[in-house]
DNA sequence: AATTTAAATCGCTTTTTGTGATGTTAGCGA
DNA sequence: TCGCTAACATCACAAAAAGCGATTTAAATT
């Protein structure tokens, strides 16, 4: 059995269809006709029950499913394992959030590129359940989230823990003070981010439901939003540098219960980690605070 | 990656050369060569150092290795899983002990291919080290061998237990009497296998060691020579028939420490049994006597 | 230096693969 | 009902790849 002829077959079931599997394998219908038949002569079953509207699967079909994509995995993993000498080059591709990067990663994307020159370091940012789902279809080779993370295809280890703050404008002497404010909004930095969910428990917990949003894409315009009076967010209480500090931002502690959280870096159980992303591991133990 | 190409790789480092990979490849030493320039070249790395007395693997050449065993085995059952639709069918080969195949399987082989006339029954024999040999290297889908077995690449059942009895010619009236017959020696039925062992220990247990061996090939000639009063051996009680019992051979019961061996059954941990195997299983398991 | 053994290279043949055109079928809408 | 369309199947041919056998190269042994 050929490899190709199961990545083809497994593009069809996907996809539903030998002509868009086609398209994405760039080639032509009649070559995917050609290779899903051979696959099934030679295994002497139906893979797919052939319709008007595509292809779907038959059992046997299902049954072989699961092998195509960890036949793939194990093929791309072997010659990773076989390029690899332990010496971190290639591509290095995490992604993190958008917080972490700013506050924890960016000081040693720098120290990192340059212990390592033969790495091409990529940074993906996004929200926790974007980053997991980029790990899990193997488009970033792990990622910094906001843990707890449980998950059977997927181990996370510890990374920072954050200290988040309350942040309101200067005004506001206190937290409740802060929570005072008539038209208060939360300022958020997009659907989804980790720190939105906490933020509302930690007001519900204070009787405050049911606030209106302002949701940024970067965090120099949460900032600007909060230092404008404009509502209150919650962010790491290190990210308010000398620039904020004092005059723009005021950042309310809360106690540990709330304000506590575990960035954790997850990556996926299967997945033989590079030589790069140990070093950037280790990179990371290394270097962070405590 | 091509899949033939690993496993042309896999041959040759398993064989230490390519001229030699040729030969059990069925091809010519030339495509054995470009095939593994070929992967080496898309891997970007050297795979093995070529000598004058074959190649030997690079570092890259043993971590590309144990993927070629596996991605073979995958797509092996990978085309297993696809065609195996619960109904046991196909061929099923497995191992046993001779006496074992004598006593227990012969009667149960019958009515499996009845029950399951879409399987090809093919049944080896030979001693618990072959057999055990046979299933990792994957010629045997299990055997039953001659227990305990501990191979963390195994996972054995227990199938049945044998009482063992020393067998003797029909003069001999008791086990002692057995043993005191001049230029008495132990028959059995080959070198390796299970029961000689147990054979020596008990009479070594006894006081009695370095006796002439007799071997044969098969039960009978064995059972012939113990009634001929050529010498002892110890088989299963109950293999000992109405042909034998009685005035051609006597069976001598054995205290229980001596006399319990465990018969298991063991097959590769990592190989997903065939339904025709989880059929032959549970058909051994519901017709046992006990 | 000749011999031997194994890998590399080369030209050729055969086989496999990919392509584009065409055929076939089943549902859909006028 | 009659096309029409969107899917897979088939086919012939061109292109690419694989396989083969002869030859060359390299290194160790005699």
């Amino acid at each position: 059995m050929d490899a190709r002829d199961l990545a083809t077959f497994e593009a069809v079931a996907r996809l539903g269809g030998m002509s868009r599997a086609a398209r994405e394998l760039n080639t032509v219908q009649s070559n995917v006709t050609q290779r899903v038949r051979r696959l099934e002569s030679i295994l002497g079953v139906a893979l797919f029950e052939r319709s008007r509207s595509g292809a779907r699967l038959t059992p046997a079909g299902q049954r072989l499913m699961p092998y195509a994509a960890r036949i793939d995995a194990l093929l791309d993993e072997a010659g990773r394992a076989a390029r690899d000498d332990g010496a971190p080059r290639g591509t290095l591709t995490v992604g993190s959030l958008e917080t972490t990067a700013a506050l924890r990663l960016a000081p040693l994307l720098a120290s990192y590129a340059r212990a390592h020159p033969g790495v091409d370091l990529v940074l993906r940012t996004g929200t926790t359940a974007e980053m997991v789902e980029r790990v899990l279809g193997r488009e970033l080779e792990g990622a910094f989230v906001c843990g707890p993370v449980v998950h059977p295809q997927l181990v996370s280890a510890p990374a920072f823990e954050e200290e988040l703050a309350l942040l309101s404008a200067p005004m506001a002497l206190s937290v409740t003070a802060a929570l005072q404010q008539p038209d208060l909004r939360l300022v958020v930095l997009r659907a989804g981010c980790s720190y939105r969910q906490r933020l509302e428990e930690v007001l519900a917990h204070r009787g405050i439901v049911g606030l209106r949003r302002l949701e940024f894409g970067t965090l120099e315009a949460i900032l600007g939003a909060v230092a404008a009076g404009l509502g209150v967010t919650l962010l790491p209480r290190t990210l308010i540098g000398p620039a904020w500090r004092g005059a723009r931002i005021r950042a309310h502690r809360l106690k540990p219960s709330e304000a506590l959280v575990q960035t954790v870096f997850v990556r996926r159980r299967d997945m033989l980690p590079s030589s790069a992303l140990l070093a950037f591991q280790s990179h990371v133990t290394k270097q962070r605070p405590r």
